[in-house]
DNA sequence: ATTCCCGATGGGAACGTTCCCAACCCTGCG
DNA sequence: CGCAGGGTTGGGAACGTTCCCATCGGGAAT
């Protein structure tokens, strides 16, 4: 008996042994569980018994080493306990099972240093391609020398204008805007935008990359058109890391003269709002009227039901993958820009402007 | 110049790359990279330079192909969305990624046949070990043989009694049993129990694997213990595709004798049983008290705020990273049970019940 | 001075698969 | 009857790394 080195209860059976036991060369073994190249019936069917018999299960390390492909996606998103990106890696996950595609999932926290890492590392490990939603619009170099590099990368939920990448995103501007016009509709004119925004100094403006600049950037369109000037006395933004929504809403709130509508940029933000306004007795929508970004499973379970922007979270996700997938598998096109529709969901929590509303504390 | 078959603009430099541009050989290029056997220091300076100067990355596959470690782990819970397994998740990765390990994501739905082919996927790709939140306490043969086959699995939040497989879990016996006695103590006596099942008809009721159960013994438990001998009558379990916990509560809640307080196993099931509240019109917790299982977001911001039992989601998760590390990294030691301990969190949603409630229609 | 040992180095094999190519057999056609 | 050609097969190389082992040189000890 050969000394094996790995002599175990069970070595796993190998290309070698199925060849062995059906009586034919690794070749062609290869070939008949491949599928591919041309196998006699016979020899297809002896393969296929001693594999079965052995429980061959093919090493796909090995595998990747020769095809130069792992069938495997990163995924790189900020916080996955973000209903938002839960919800969209659930897309992810789905359409890429369906694909045959694994994922591997990676937390940045909106740090782009951990980001950087995260790429290094899934890039190390061989992925087909990398689905980012970038935690800046400016520090992309490591996304770029992916692509340059051959790891296609597609840019999720955020857009980086200079970056021909694919991107698949929604019409952030366009949603708040209609959100905040919604708003005017029903009398309001001192109408709050509260949003927790990144290390995006230098986003453009014109052309935003950041899902918050694009939606604070729809609100002030808004407000503009109906003739409200002063777009920036009910803006509050806060950092990322370390910013209580809670707080930031408490201060907007606790003012002379407060908003008498809140537009929160996604769910978290909104919980924050409505915790500071319980806290102050505000009742919504009687005292004050809610929007918010993101059609959470909360939202239409509290009294009152909040009306909400929704985006098609899981769509986002699954769209990403398709076209990830599309870029591995064939050719390589132009870069696409994918932009999917926001729904706006109308529930309770909007009430007629009252003029001159008295507060109570 | 030599041919090569991968004439790109730049084929990735390999250690023989290194090894040449540092005028030493592999072996020496190898030992210097990895940093074990014993090199000088000025051929692992000359090494270092090569491979900054040539920008050269590891292959991870090839190593692994050698070390027979790809430092991956696999996860293979329920539902990415679900907020227990969101939590649960970033406590994966962020332990998993402190310990210079990736996470490869699975979700199931709760079915077993679907967990069968994560399973066998994920160790086609060799994954170190497993994380398994199980869909079922009985169909376990591809976990065993997971772990018979090199491949250790620690069983996530749900244990499978027979089974001797690392574990880690929390006490849903003890938690629901307190928060069930607290309802008890404030006078209620119609207590209900909300819960959405599996498919574990053969599930052990005196050492009960699946949650679902665990949490009804307990909440029968506490109800014999106050001398209620009826614990069947307020028990109202659904399954879990297709049924919504709105609908199971709203049959619940609109009946000739409804109960004075509900008990949630989960926070989407509270949200059910809020949801059914608001229509029938019931003020929480004046008409009725509600408690549940998961301390999420919207608990303490919805107004008004929910008393639950929490669960430590990130650090269940964190607990069986370095569990299952353990284990791929250090000996075979007996199989090892940690149950991690709940809190309960008083909040506002609890209220001393009314004798003759009136119900408003 | 010879022996011994240890640090340092290089060559070769191995991991398990796919790919390329040469060899082979058999049939059909000129 | 010889040759072309297609289906089938097997051997060898390759992917990029780590591991084992043999070799070599120099300093210390006898």
């Amino acid at each position: 008996m050969t000394t094996n080195r790995r002599s175990g209860p069970h070595r796993p059976a190998t290309i070698p042994d199925v060849a062995r036991e059906a009586g034919v060369s690794r070749s062609t073994a290869s070939r008949a569980l491949a599928d591919y190249g041309s196998v006699s019936p016979e020899a297809r069917e002896r393969v296929r018994a001693a594999a079965e018999k052995l429980g061959y299960r093919p090493n796909q390390l090995a595998r990747s080493m020769i095809t130069g492909r792992t069938h495997t996606l990163g995924a790189v998103i900020a916080d996955i306990q973000n209903p938002f990106f839960a919800g969209v890696t659930r897309g992810i996950t789905d359409a890429a099972r369906a694909a045959g595609y694994q994922i591997l999932l990676a937390n940045t926290d909106e740090d782009p240093a951990a980001e950087r890492a995260a790429v290094k590392t899934l890039r190390d490990k061989h992925v087909d391609g990398l689905i980012v939603a970038p935690a800046s619009t400016t520090d992309t170099g490591h996304l770029t020398a992916a692509h340059d590099g051959g790891c296609p990368v597609v840019l999720l939920d955020r857009r980086v204008p200079r970056l021909d990448l694919d991107s698949v995103t929604v019409d952030n501007h366009g949603a708040a805007q209609d959100a905040v016009r919604r708003l005017l509709a029903m009398g309001h004119r001192r109408i709050a935008l509260v949003s927790l925004v990144g290390n995006d100094a230098t986003d453009d403006p014109v052309d935003p990359g950041s899902t918050g600049l694009a939606r604070i950037e729809g609100y002030r369109a808004a407000l503009r058109e109906a003739g409200v000037e002063d777009t920036e006395t009910y803006l509050r933004t806060g950092a990322f890391h370390g910013q209580d929504p809670a707080v930031l809403a408490h201060g907007l709130l606790d003012s002379p003269e407060p908003p008498t509508a809140v537009f929160a940029t996604d769910s978290l933000i909104a919980l924050g709002v409505l915790s500071a306004a319980r806290e102050l007795g505000l009742r919504v929508p009687e005292d004050l009227s809610v929007v918010t970004f993101d059609d959470t499973d909360w939202a239409r379970a509290v009294r009152p039901r909040i009306s909400v922007v929704a985006q098609p979270v899981q769509e986002l996700g699954a769209t990403a993958v398709r076209s990830l997938i599309a870029r591995v598998q064939g050719g390589t096109h132009r870069p696409q820009h994918t932009t999917l529709p926001t729904e706006f969901i109308e529930r309770e929590s909007v009430a007629r402007a009252t003029k001159g509303r008295k507060r109570r504390k």
